[in-house]
DNA sequence: GGTGGGATTAGCT
DNA sequence: GCTAATCCCACCA
């Protein structure tokens, strides 16, 4: 069993890529965590990118604090902070140290240890274990205990998936956010009924190249620089 | 089915 | 002191 995960923990190069580019890669790919109760994953269906110190609704905006150190190490941390007093986020840290950038974990398709997620959530339905940022933390059992975490090795990973189910990636603006609100860095995998807020007033944007090419210059991403 | 308010904590814009 | 990358429930329709 271990040695299956193994060969399938994405490596630190993964992420040491343009945020865009990791966040699209992380569609369709598995979050996993070992627990001694067993074993919980899901697949990443929804993801948001946060562009570090260019981003006004990025942590990473305002420069170097105590909280936001970690956005210039390494890439593939965990990045854990307190939503509205309650929830947890989780992001992973990208781009190549000294860069700044995250990507949120937005939504989960449960895969394992489903009875796990639903003890931890309190509740049974299927589509609501971890179709929100904070509830995917609440079902995974994860707490900013976990912030600084490596996700290429431990009990904590993201693991690659057979492609055979490559997605059809969807663009819209963020959720839940002030600033730079209307951005196009919202990504989550076409038709999917694990993806959250699916009645939100967003904006839709054409393609992923396309967007992106419209608002960002093109530093923010390259294309070519996709990893399956 | 849609909306509005409250919960609760860390960081500081 | 104020704000926030959320969620849930009560209430209205």
């Amino acid at each position: 069993m271990s040695t299956n995960i193994d060969g399938k923990i994405l490596p630190r190069a993964f992420y040491a890529r343009p945020t865009i580019s990791v966040a699209l890669d992380l569609l369709g790919k598995s979050v996993y965590h070992s627990v001694p109760r067993g074993l919980i994953a899901g697949k990443i269906v929804e993801v948001e990118a946060y562009l570090g110190e260019r981003d006004p609704a990025c942590h990473a905006f305002y420069g170097k604090t105590n909280r936001t150190g970690i956005f210039w190490g390494d890439p593939g941390i965990a990045y854990i902070f307190i939503s509205y007093g309650i929830h947890y986020c989780l992001n992973t840290i990208t781009e190549e140290s000294n860069t700044a950038g995250c990507v949120l974990i937005r939504a989960l398709e449960p895969t394992a240890g489903t009875s796990l997620m639903e003890k931890n959530r309190g509740v049974a339905d299927l589509y609501s274990l971890a179709d929100g940022p904070g509830k995917l933390t609440q079902a995974l059992g994860i707490t900013v205990a976990q912030n600084g975490v490596d996700l290429t090795k431990g009990n904590f990973l993201i693991l690659s998936e057979d492609c055979s189910d490559c997605p059809d990636i969807v663009v819209t603006s963020r959720i839940g956010i002030s600033k730079a609100e209307k951005e196009p860095l919202r990504f989550y995998i076409g038709g999917n009924r694990f993806v959250s807020r699916q009645n939100s007033a967003v904006e839709f944007f054409r393609d992923t190249a396309t967007a992106i090419k419209e608002v960002f210059d093109d530093e923010a991403i390259d294309m070519s620089l996709r990893y399956h």
